[in-house]
Formats: C-alpha cells, structure tokens, sequence
RNA sequence: CGGGGUGUAGCGCAGGGGGAGCGCGCUUGGUUCGGGACCAAGAGGUCGGAGGUUCAAAUCCUCUCACCCCGACCA
C-alpha cells in the first residue's frame, strides 16, 4: 500500500488484534496527527498532531523553566570538524547524518532543469545536527570561565536530522522535533543531581498529563548514549507489550568538557574541567500517547493532552431547533469556557452519528448531546471517549446548569482512568523470571516486560537480543537491593533488571 | 542493505492491446437528522517517468524513479 490517509473516517481503521503496526498507522493518518511526505522517511505534522506537541511543549518549558532553566537557540548546522573531537560521541550518529556540500543551485546547462552549482561547493561541509552537543560545547567554552558562571542550564526546542534506514511516524522520522537541555555544572555531585532532576520532571509529564506509567531507572552500559557516564531513562509499555522508551537524561561527566576543552577556575583558584547532562524528549511522545490509550474506534487523548476537550454535539431538524441550542450553550459558554476547552459542531451537511464517530476518532474526550428533547428538560447527555458504548458511566443525564462542574470532573475521571488502566495493563504483563529458559518461553507469546536479576556482560545482553530481541529496558529505581541470582549466569547479584522488546 | 508490496480521479481500488471505470469523498438542488442518511444532476485523469514493439499501449518488452510495509541498525 501507498499513502493512506483522507477522508475515509474511522471505518477504515484496521483492528489492533488484527494488525496492531498497521492499526497504529490507522490512528496517526485517519485522525489527521500525520501525514507522509514527499520526501522519505519525513512526515509533516497536521494540525492534529501539532496541537498536541503544542500541548507537550507548553506543560514541559513550563517544568524546566520552573527548575531554573533559559531556552537558546543553537544552529542547525554544524561543521564536520566538530563531529570529530569527540570520537565516542561520533560514533553514535556519523552513520546516520546528513550532509550539507554546496549552497547554490543554477540552471542545468542542457536546459534539462535544476542542478547543484558545482562552483558552490563548501570549503568545509556542514553537517546538519543530529543533537546539539558539539556545537552548544563550543560556545559553552566561550562562555565559562569561573564558577560563578556555574551552573549553565539551558534548553532549546529544535528539529534534528538522523537518516535512519527504517522509519516508523512520529516513533521514527528522518527529521523529527524535540527538547534537548544542556548543563554546565562545577561538580559531578550537581551533575548528576541535575540529570536525575529532569529526569523526574520527565516522569512527572508523563503520567500526570499523558497518563502514562513509566519505570524510572539506568541504562545498561550497553544501552546507554555513547559519550554519556550513564544514562537515565523513563520506559513505558505499549498496548502490543512492547517497551518504549519516553525520555532520557544524561550525566555526561566531564567527556564534552574534555572534548572541547572547557574549564573553569574554582574557589580556590584551580582549574577544572565542568561536568555536564544533557537530556531530552520527542515528538516520539506522540507516538507513545497513541499506543498507550487509543482504541479501535481511534485516537484516545488524555483531557489534559486534548486540544479541544469537549465537543458540542447539537441534535436538530430545523433551524429554530439549532438556535435554541445555541441560545442556550451561548449563556453559558464563558463560564465553560473557565472550566473547560470545547466546540460547537453545528455543521448541518453532516448527521449526528457521523459527528459522534469523527470526534470519537479524534480522540476528543468528553461529547455533550443537546437535543429539542434535551432542552425541554434543560439538560444535556455527557459521554465519554475513555468508556465502550454500553459500559457503565459511558452516558451520563446533566442538567445544564450542571455542566460546568460536571464535566472538569469528568475530564479528571477520565484523565485518572487512562493512567489507572495502562498501569493495570502493564502490571498484568510484567512478569517475574527466575530462569532465561523461562523467558525465552514466554517472550513470544506474551509480550511484556519480563523482570529478572541479572548481571551479565554486554556480550551476555546482544545474545540474549540475538535469541529473544529483548534488551534490558532499565535497571529501574526503587527494586534493587535485594539479593538474588542472575537468571543467566547464576552469580549472586542485587540488580534487578527489566527485559522487553522495544521500539 | 536484504525481503515483500504499490504507483490509474482527493481517498480506496478494478481493468491487462482498440471506448478510462467503480465505491467513497467533492459540487448543486431537494428530502433527512438522538450512532457513520437518501434521491437526482454534475465536476474531477498527461493511467509514476523514459524508451521500445504495434496500424493502435493504462495494458506487452526494456530501463528508470518514487513511496509504503517487514527485517537487520537505531530515540
């Protein structure tokens, strides 16, 4: 299949049981999140999408600047002798980056169209970032010289540019938009107080506005960023039981102070090099938010995610009808509109059911019928997208004086009973093994995350990918301690690791 | 980079040497409207591109381009 995507509604949405990859591209191109571009491996965010990253930006900067951080703005650029002065760094990205080599483009001489002008060829290429390190580092240099310039926290929203071989939307693009922070710090102390700061404010994010349960803990040696002294990381499970991981937060050492030779005089006057973290999340997110709670009738937002939070559904025949309606939404409306986002669908080339269909594949969370009949009684029916048809508490009768505190509650129910409900699905397919063989039994036919002590070698962890396709999602906080023994190696170990296939 | 698939109307597809079609959507008019309405009349295409075979190519041959999906690699 080609493109997918228009303006064929949610029946067209293929079933999770059925397909759950093709379901997920379902989801992000028939409720109008994304759609694929000319250009491979690139999507453009719609309106839909972006509404939500907008969501994700705004609560976000408002956590980092809450803890103390500026935003900046870094170039997209970055000379290639950059790339070099920190090798580990490197290695991680250089198969996969883009590479700018003229800047001017003239008439093909045959007349046969546009051609690059070989004249304009770069003295030095310019690589196009695929994280910001090396140039933030170079004019971190410039800018640190004593300890009182410590700490330096900036942020800054960007798009970058990786060249995967294989992209999936919003999971994976060729370019895609994040956050990246970078801190300066005088002490690996403050460091690493910093990386596990933001890497709370992460969790935070993630389950009190996307409604998602997140294990908070370490990456393996292995698995974490290359140039990074460890890594921390947020992992949250899918509704297939795959992990995915939703953010990450480096303490980078003092590697890119090395690399780049940034030192700052002490108290006492002596001479060091700073430590630093860097940390991040993506429009990724969005791909998270959609396989966490969207159903098979289409996107599922958490109200707190939701652009447009209730959508006014008015039942009518004729115009008078509508005008009622109106009439009484519209002495109300200011004082919902405190309480509440919402919208009024008052299309009339569209019947009701088709409407209710549309917002549902929407994903918007809570829908108020008002109907002649509603009127008459001087209430309204509230229906919530969380809940099947037929499942208590799905409809509910509200007078309409009511609806500005029924429905913020509702909206926090419903918020609430997203949450409760992935971390009841990722509770039931967590599972304890005590033996490899157990989960090499396992793994396949229920997908999840299999919790084990282990204390292998990262040879140990690429066999165990090679056999399963599991990696070690995390070592997560809060469960290590106690004893045990490696499930592979049998030694006695107190690390309590989580195994999962990821994206 | 391997494997698979697809390029024909906005979307989904059929058609396989001789009139470019169907469903949905779109436009106009009318009837409808509490779970994806109906009738009628319309608009809309260099059949991905190039070359070839032929009296004749969407269709056969050669080459090419592009995108999607699955895998390896990675956030």
């Amino acid at each position: 299949m080609q493109h997918t995507g228009g303006n064929m509604g949610s029946e067209g949405i293929t079933p999770r049981d059925e397909d759950y990859s093709q379901w997920y591209i379902d989801i992000c191109t028939k409720a109008e999140l994304a759609d694929y571009s000319a250009v491979k491996g690139c999507m453009v965010i719609r309106p839909n999408g972006y509404a939500i990253w907008e969501k994700m930006q705004r609560a976000l900067d408002d956590m980092f600047k809450a803890t103390g951080h500026r935003n900046a703005y870094f170039p997209l650029f970055v000379p290639k002798s950059f790339l070099s002065r920190e090798a580990e760094h490197v290695e991680g990205f250089a198969k996969e980056c883009a590479v700018v080599t003229h800047y001017r483009l003239m008439n093909a001489p045959d007349g046969s169209g546009i051609v690059v002008d070989p004249s304009a060829k770069l003295e030095e290429e310019l690589i196009v970032r695929p994280t910001s390190e090396t140039i933030i580092w170079s004019m971190y240099k410039k800018w640190i010289q004593s300890y009182r310039d410590l700490p330096l926290l900036l942020n800054q929203w960007a798009n970058v540019v990786r060249w995967e071989m294989r992209t999936r939307l919003f999971l994976r693009t060729t370019e895609f938009l994040w956050q990246e922070g970078h801190t300066a710090h005088a002490s690996s102390e403050d460091a690493e107080a910093e990386a596990l700061r933001i890497l709370e404010v992460y969790r935070r994010f993630a389950e009190e506005w996307l409604a998602l349960p997140v294990l908070v803990g370490r990456k393996t040696e292995s698995e974490k960023f290359a140039g990074a002294q460890h890594t921390y990381c947020i992992e949250a499970m899918m509704q297939d039981g795959k992990a995915l991981q939703a953010g990450t937060s480096h303490h980078l050492g003092q590697n890119f102070a090395k690399a780049f030779d940034v030192t700052f005089q002490t108290e006492t006057g002596t001479r060091e090099y700073v430590y630093a973290t860097s940390w991040g999340v993506s429009t990724r997110l969005i791909g998270a938010l959609i396989m966490a709670h969207s159903d098979d009738h289409g996107l599922v937002l958490p109200p707190r995610m939701a652009d447009i939070q209730a959508v006014i559904v008015p039942i009518f025949k004729k115009q008078a009808e509508l005008q009622a309606i109106q009439e009484a939404v519209g002495r109300r409306a200011d004082s919902w509109r405190d309480a509440f986002s919402f919208q009024m669908d008052d299309r009339d080339t569209v019947t009701p059911g088709f409407k209710f269909a549309d917002w549902e594949l929407k994903g918007t969370p809570v829908r108020i019928e008002i109907g002649p009949r509603d009127l008459a009684k001087g209430q309204a029916v509230v229906v919530r997208r969380d809940l099947e048809r037929g499942q208590e508490g799905h409809k509910t009768f509200v007078p309409l004086d009511e609806i500005v505190a029924h429905v913020p509650r509702t909206l926090d129910t419903i918020q609430r009973n997203l949450f409760d409900r992935a971390l009841a699905f990722r509770t039931a397919h967590t599972y304890d093994v005590d033996t490899y063989d157990e989960m090499k039994a396992r793994i396949e036919e229920a997908p999840g995350f299999f919790r084990a002590f282990f204390d292998g070698s990262a040879e140990d962890e690429a066999r165990i990918k090679a056999e399963t396709g599991a990696t070690v999602r995390c070592i997560p906080f809060g469960d290590q301690g106690e004893r045990g023994t490696c499930f592979l190696t049998g030694r006695a170990t107190n690390q309590r690791v989580i195994f999962a296939k990821a994206y």
